[in-house]
DNA sequence: CTTAGTAGGATTGAG
DNA sequence: TCCTACTAAG
């Protein structure tokens, strides 16, 4: 986490086959150790789910420490997440002791903040930059709207920044942008002026960490061959969720050696909405002629059953990379699959099918249950509670993103660069000392007037008179009160913590709260110092400036490390991870699949929800439990539970379907909620909702676009039966025909031609 | 300026 | 159903 990217190391020597053991390759299968072995230039490694692509990575690493020769800090690997990072490097440091530390790994974004930092000048930032969130950008955007008089209603700020993020994924700046209507000409209009804001903030959001890099990289050709000469290697961990821009990053770092690796699994991508685009890895050897590609396919988790059952829900995918999962391991006990009355029933089911597994004598660390959103979680916690069967949820709301943690920060990243507006303004009234929303205004309206940040505006507010009165005594104790901190911010952050939540009077206000929520985010702040002095411990040269750039960068937090507990989270959360239980729950249209049900959805949804569940179903070892509920209530409102088209798939012989199917024999554990006989068949009702889908089909005929692709043209305006009237930006062929179509009311879609009528 | 009340929106979520 | 974010009254 402490290393040091695009650092000069060159004087220093690596004495290979010394120190370390040699590397030992009978362990890996043939495939393995051909990815290994690969030589120089571009390779692709497709590593299917639980095909040991971690082996192959860190093996790779260490066989070209120890047999080729290449000083560790001239290899350079990158991931997504600080976890992925962190295994990484333990796990290499195991094949090569005194090799690990001076490896560089890194994810894509702390990378870049190096790279930023160390050619601050040449990249055109500043050096001290701070990064800006999510959030903190979307309070960006805001304020941009606001200074430009946009109405926020018709253009939602977080529209807004999903525009510039995608431009800023695609490395566009707001003059290349597609401004072919009203909302994409106003969000190119708030990209530029938030592009100044930013600037004057000198704040840095996650797409400009990619972004600026990028470019300087491509534009600056002796500086590319500078760094890119630095990296012998370069590998790429789940590659297939690389966006454009780190996909252009990576290119320019492998420009000057090729030698290449990108690992990952175009099945597991289900990250598209975010980003992701899974040509980066299909279409490798286009983009790089030269490149080899592995494919391993031989499964170490999960039984022969558990394979043939993921791979009948994925072979469905058009567009994929062709593999199948293959294993030595036993054939073990078929899927079961569940059917339950409501969440509630099913909740209990998980509680009954889990006090199985304890009665059996296994560890509740070895299952886990899965759900597609996070709101499906209650309903569990509830009947796990009740059940008094230790949990623990993965994901929701993150330590960093709790608002008063997020407060405190603020306070620090004001300190430490007083042009943060965000920031500024997010303290200014925090704890309330009576800067109400006049002020504020008054505040923003002279920053914008002067060009000039909130800070600035507010040490002057005096001789200028932008404030007077009772609010100008205000503003200028809280401006006193920030210097006083000031003077304290070169000393440990710890110190500089606890004399913030002292002073601003943050943590006396909460105290007097005296409620339980205020105690527990009591506790967070204590937790937040807790970390800071860990930081001051671990941390090679601790500041404030490094302090922050960390927190921002850091957003997992340290595993609860209760001994034994059962794991709730979502698919997504799931992704890497293994257990020998794993239970997936809401297996039922508009559920899972989540899209791909209604007739305006994008085809491409149901690839990527066909992903998800293969993820899902990949991840246990032994047992899969899959549950659906005949009724289920979503966001206070219930609907029928049409069983998920990835369970009615399955292949029968493979699969054990409880209570619903009358065809099923065999053994039915006493926890199925379903050995109570059925009052209604399973298809019957299953048939009733597919009866409703088709009338609403019907509804929609009589359209004139039929499946023709040339009757659509960009600028038609059209009529969509749930999205109402839009406007064609782009006609997608194939079949079915497609239409990118922008709704007043709905924003941008990809629509099937055939739901639209002109207007 | 603060507080209470209500309307509206609510996959998935790394850094 | 539940949480967040804005509006209207104290």
């Amino acid at each position: 986490m402490y290393h040091d990217f695009g650092g000069d190391h060159s004087s220093r020597c690596y004495l290979p086959g010394v120190l370390s053991p040699r590397l030992n390759l009978e362990g890996l299968n043939p495939r393995q150790r051909e990815a290994v072995l690969h030589e120089d230039g571009p390779l692709v490694v497709f590593a299917g789910a639980g095909s040991g692509k971690t082996r192959v990575i860190t093996y790779r690493i260490a066989h070209c420490v120890i047999a080729r020769n290449v000083p560790p800090w001239r290899i350079l690997a990158v991931t997504f997440t600080n976890k992925a990072a962190g295994e990484m490097r333990e796990r290499v440091g195991q094949l090569v002791p005194d090799g690990a530390r001076e490896l560089h790994v890194g994810t894509f974004h702390s990378m870049c903040a190096r790279l930023l930092r160390r050619h601050a000048e040449r990249m055109g930032v500043r050096r001290d930059f701070t990064i800006y969130d999510d959030q903190d950008q979307q309070a960006m955007v805001k304020r941009v709207l606001r200074d430009l008089s946009i109405d926020e209603k018709r253009f939602a700020p977080k529209t807004i920044a999903a525009c510039i993020n995608r431009a800023k994924q695609e490395v566009q700046r707001p003059d290349a942008m597609d401004a072919s209507d009203v909302f994409q000409e106003t969000a190119q209009r708030v990209y530029v002026a938030y592009e100044e804001a930013m600037q004057r903030a000198g704040a840095l959001d996650f797409g400009d960490l990619i972004a600026r890099p990028v470019m300087t990289l491509e534009a600056d050709e002796a500086f590319r061959n500078e760094l890119a000469g630095k990296y012998k290697h370069l590998l790429v961990d789940e590659f297939q969720d690389t966006n454009h821009a780190q996909f252009r990053l990576v290119r320019a770092l492998g420009s000057v050696h090729q030698n290449l690796c990108v690992v990952g699994d175009d099945d597991q991508a289900i990250y598209r909405w975010r980003g992701a685009d899974r040509r980066h890895i299909l279409d490798f050897q286009r983009s790089f002629p030269s490149a080899a590609i592995y494919k391993l396919e031989q499964n170490y988790r999960s039984t022969k059953r558990i394979l043939r059952v993921a791979h009948s829900i994925i072979a469905k995918n058009a567009d994929r990379e062709p593999k199948q999962l293959w294993t030595d391991n036993d054939e073990g006990t078929p899927p079961l699959i569940v059917r339950t009355e409501d969440e509630r029933d099913e909740a209990n089911m998980v509680v009954r099918a889990v006090q199985e597994l304890i009665t059996r004598g296994e560890a509740l660390a070895d299952a886990a249950v899965f759900y597609r959103i996070h709101a499906q979680s209650r309903a569990l916690e509830v009947a796990l509670r009740a059940a008094n069967i230790p949990y623990r949820i993965v994901g929701g709301v993150r330590f960093y993103d709790r608002a008063e943690v997020k407060d405190v920060l603020a306070y620090l990243r004001l300190l430490h660069n007083p042009d943060d507006d965000v920031s500024v303004l997010r303290v200014l009234n925090k704890p309330a000392r009576g800067i109400g929303k006049t002020t504020v205004e008054r505040l923003m309206n002279a920053a914008a007037r002067s060009g000039r940040g909130i800070w600035n505006t507010i040490e002057r507010a005096g001789q200028e008179h932008a404030l007077k009165g009772a609010a100008l005594k205000k503003v200028c104790s809280f401006a006193e009160l920030v210097k006083e901190l000031q003077k304290l911010s070169s000393g440990p952050v710890s110190e500089l913590c606890a004399a913030v939540l002292e002073r601003t009077g943050y943590l006396s206000q909460l105290q007097q709260d005296n409620s339980a929520e205020s105690d527990a985010r009591v506790q967070n702040l204590q937790e937040l110092h807790g970390s800071m002095l860990a930081y001051e411990q671990e941390a090679d040269s601790p500041s404030l400036a490094n302090f922050l750039e960390d927190v921002t960068l850091q957003t997992d937090v340290a595993e609860d490390d209760a001994p034994d507990q059962l794991t709730l989270m979502t698919v997504h959360a799931a992704k890497g991870l293994e257990f020998d239980t794993v239970l997936v729950t809401g297996l039922e249209e508009r559920m899972f699949p989540f899209k791909g049900f209604d007739p305006w959805d994008d085809p491409d949804e149901i690839e990527e929800e066909r992903r998800l569940a293969y993820v899902a179903f990949t991840r246990a070892r032994q047992q899969l439990i899959l549950s659906y509920a005949s009724l289920r209530r979503v966001f206070g409102q219930a609907r029928p539970g049409i069983p998920s088209r990835f369970i009615e798939e399955l292949p029968a012989d493979d699969v054990t379907w409880l209570g619903a199917r009358p065809s099923t024999r065999g053994y039915t554990p006493a926890w199925s909620s379903s050995s109570r006989q059925e009052t209604e068949s399973r298809t019957s009702s299953h048939e009733r909702e597919r009866d409703n889908g088709q009338s609403y089909i019907d509804r929609c005929e009589g359209s004139d676009l039929s499946d023709d692709p040339a009757a659509l043209f960009e600028g038609m305006h059209v009529r969509h039966p749930k999205f109402g009237v839009g406007q064609v930006q782009g006609v997608v062929g194939g079949a079915p025909a497609r239409a990118k179509v922008r709704f007043e009311r709905a924003g941008v879609r990809t629509i099937v031609a055939r739901f639209l009528q002109p207007i």
